[in-house]
DNA sequence: AAGTATAAATACCGATTGGTATATTTTTAT
DNA sequence: ATAAAAATATACCAATCGGTATTTATACTT
């Protein structure tokens, strides 16, 4: 790993969380030299621009969550348990340091919706990945009779992710945790559902 | 009505998209003047600054919400036709052309909450009256015997909420209605499971 | 250890930022 | 119709924006 790899690295560890809080429109090149204490120089010649230091951020935010969602994912074979396992990972979200300005998901998605075609891209693929998961983790779980046949595997998959970035949202702007338990909850009961 | 009050009525009514849009941080005054078609000093003759236009926005963005909501709901009596007359209208906001660009709530309170605590605080209190309205729903419901007494109303309109906004996020990353649909049609579920 | 390549810091650029002071126009009350 | 008041436009401000060219310092190769 040469030093400009390791820079790089560095500037994306200290950017990301800042990214994540204040957003893409929000973060000045001036913030990213205060997170890291390089200059803009050095910013610059390890990424062509603003945009380049967002994505990487994003990626590297998302990744964070790939990560504690394998993890956790990884320590259970039954169906409903890897689901069971995802609300596990999102009640311990207010915990973890690097995700304490909320979901980058949720974030990005908000701001760039209508407004950074290639940030939209990159949280519009986060969503499409996590769904992917959940469908197959369900249509397994119906292989395996561990699920209802009836159940749609989209639907399920979709209400889900709303249920728990609508949680993320409560609990962000409450500033309380009530409401992200709440969701939660019902989350653990619509998985209950399901189960046959 | 004042041909200032007319003016800042005219400049809420203009830029509110443009924030609900842009963001808080994304929007220039000069994206005011475009939007506005008048200049600097008569903004700024009208409004004290950048943030109290924020503001004024965000409020005709949130009564916007408000009144599609009530004139829904006044048209029913039944707790349960009244929660769903709440996924009618959310099934029709991206018909709303004042809400193309997603649901001012949810939008400001990802940008705002770790960064702008006055639009912070509009967002709060919007959730709050929100979550008041569903939980007063449901005691009266339960009160007339039209839901289950078991129900928690908290826990009910936390969860409520967190998927109708869910499925807005949803609907804006993606571009396509699938994800909200198929949100709404779980809210419905939701609503039948607790009538009694 | 020296020379080269690379990375980072400095200094600078025009454009735009939010905001203000002043001038000009338009309302409004008489 | 006119004068005073109010509202809008113009002109300007320092500070910051994203970005670049150049210089200095560091790292790597031989």
């Amino acid at each position: 790993m040469t030093k400009a790899e390791k820079t790089k690295q560095y500037i994306i560890e200290k950017t990301a969380p800042v990214f994540n809080r204040q957003g893409y429109a929000g973060t000045s090149i001036s913030d990213l030299t205060a997170a890291t204490g390089l200059t803009k120089g050095s910013i610059y010649g390890n990424f062509e621009n603003k945009d380049e230091v967002a994505l990487a951020a994003f990626e590297y935010n998302h990744r964070r969550i790939i990560t504690l969602v394998s993890d956790r994912l990884a320590k259970h074979n039954g169906s409903i348990d890897k689901l069971k396992a995802y609300i596990a990972v999102y009640a311990e979200l207010p915990k973890d340091e690097l995700l304490q300005y909320g979901c980058p998901v949720l974030n990005t998605a908000t701001e760039a919706d209508d407004t950074h075609p290639q940030l939209r891209l990159k949280a519009l693929s986060a969503v499409n990945m996590w769904k992917r998961n959940i469908v197959n983790i369900i249509i397994k779980g119906q292989e395996k009779k561990e699920i209802r046949k009836s159940v749609d595997a989209n639907e399920f998959a979709f209400t889900f992710i709303a249920l728990i970035e609508g949680g993320v949202l409560l609990w962000k702007l409450t500033g309380s945790l009530d409401g992200l338990n709440a969701v939660l909850k019902s989350a653990k009961g619509m998985i209950k559902d399901i189960a046959r």
